[in-house]
RNA sequence: GUGGGCGUAGCUCAACUGGCAGAGCACUGGACUGUGGCUCCAGUGGUUGUGGGUUCGAUCCCCAUCGCCCACCCCA
């Protein structure tokens, strides 16, 4: 009985010519981030559990319901990664990595896992590209990953795609602004969705966040945290503001915006698309001061973002229609004589950089059809009569132009 | 995890009230012995997602299940 296999749900295969795009997408990125020194770093895609539980935070949804966990043959409680940080921290401190002169500047890229429900622009396998750097607090370091990753974007095709800020404060600063709103919310409990009666207690920063509408009307008098941040975190903003003011990299000031995950200190940040549906997220980071220290290196500031692969292939896709790349030359070959000089003459070409595809098999009107359907920018073609003579037969098959041409001289037809 | 929509050829879709599973595109070949595209012809391709039920008979009705899509939630 035969058995057919299909991928599991939200875990989507990516052809070509999708695949080729994406291959732009990371050479844009690795380009931009080796000119701001920053290289790249393979971490495992499997680690202990405990790690995310440590850093995102097990009140998180990412570790409380969306974790792949299993029990390894170890007796070791293992989870496929959610997200890159934990792991480039992680590699940070396990390796010493501090010794080396700051500011340490990594990127990293690969698939990512959470057990969600699928949506569009939302899978269970999904690609970040994303980078982290260590070792200064200073608000140039902020600027200087925002200016990063809008070149990025930018060199990627991604122009005009809405940045957003804010300032979510520190350890000094948080807990008091953690309970101001806790008080402001709390003769509103009863008009809470679920889902916000349970953050007050948990984190009352995400009901900022949250999109129900009566909860959104509940919050409009809310305390801010920008008017909550001591005085080290509102300068570090304010400066942060004024780099990329001087740098003309345009932002919009969101007071609600908190993210996800717990680590985060001080900057936080979201780059968004109108294009993408309810998940319009492109790419999104922060500062996360305390995650180093907290995983048992020294303290040690830092921050970072990461980037969706499917979410920018969605956008560029849509904005240029895809199509396979097309081989320069297609080699016609007649009969088992000519496989040889066909195979030779291709290879020579290949040495060239020249995409060259050999027709092995079939008549000469299939082979050229086939040739045609390719795109083939020219036609080159070896059978009894040209491997008598030496001299091959060629054909461009956008003006029709033909000729013939010695081996030896295939170059030229491709100036 | 919750809600809604949808599953028929590789793709896009038909099939009356329940009555022989079809078309276009794509693919392969031919018309045209070794010259593509256009045209014409032919061929390949299906356990109608899967499993049950109702029925003389199910692509169609019912139940279950799986998958896909969209949204909630959450996030890249």
């Amino acid at each position: 009985m035969k058995t057919r296999f299909t991928a599991l749900k939200g875990a989507p295969d990516v052809l070509p010519p999708e695949t080729n795009l994406w291959g732009r997408i990371e050479n844009a990125a690795c380009e931009v981030f080796a000119a701001y020194g920053y290289d790249e770093i393979k971490t495992s895609i499997i680690e202990p559990a405990e790690l995310f539980l440590r850093s995102i935070g097990a009140s998180s949804d990412i570790v409380a319901k969306e974790m792949y966990s299993f029990t390894d043959k170890g007796g070791r409680s293992v989870s496929l990664r959610p997200e890159g940080t934990a792991s480039v921290v992680r590699a940070y401190v396990e390796h010493n990595l501090s010794l080396r002169p700051a500011p340490q500047k990594f990127f990293y890229r690969g698939p990512m896992f959470r057990y969600e429900r699928p949506q569009k622009g939302r899978q269970r396998q999904f690609y970040q590209i994303g980078a982290e750097c260590f070792g200064t607090a200073h608000p140039g370091m902020d600027a200087e990953l925002i200016v990063m990753l809008m070149a990025f974007l930018e060199r990627a095709g991604l122009p005009a795609l809405s940045l957003e800020l804010n300032s979510i404060g520190c350890r000094n600063c948080r807990p008091a602004f953690k309970q101001r709103l806790r008080e402001f919310f709390a003769p509103h409990l009863d008009g809470l969705c679920p889902d916000c009666q349970r953050r007050h207690e948990q984190n009352p920063l995400r009901i900022l966040d949250c999109k129900v509408e009566r909860c959104i009307a509940i919050r409009a008098g809310a305390p801010l945290i920008s008017e909550s941040l001591c005085a080290e975190c509102r300068e570090h903003f304010g400066a942060l503001l004024g780099l990329l003011d001087a740098m003309k990299t345009p932002y919009t000031l969101n007071p609600h915006m908190v993210r996800g995950l717990d680590y985060y200190t001080r900057t936080v940040f979201e780059v968004t698309s109108g294009q993408l549906g309810a998940q319009n997220a492109v790419a999104a980071g922060g500062r996360y001061d305390l995650l180093v220290s907290e995983f048992g290196g020294p303290e040690t500031p830092a921050l970072g973002f990461a980037a969706g692969m499917e979410r920018l292939s969605r956008l560029l896709s849509a904005a240029e229609s895809l199509s396979m790349p097309r081989p320069e030359v297609f080699i016609a070959s007649l009969g088992r004589e000519a496989a040889a000089a066909a195979l030779s003459t291709a290879s020579a070409l290949r040495a060239r950089d020249k995409r060259v595809e050999v027709g092995w098999e079939g008549s000469l009107k299939s082979q050229l059809r086939r040739a045609d359907k390719m795109g083939a920018r020219y036609v080159v073609i070896i059978g009894e009569d040209e491997l008598r003579s030496g001299s091959f037969k060629w054909k461009n098959l956008g003006t029709g132009e033909s000729g013939e041409t010695g081996a030896e001289e295939i170059f030229n037809l491709l100036s």
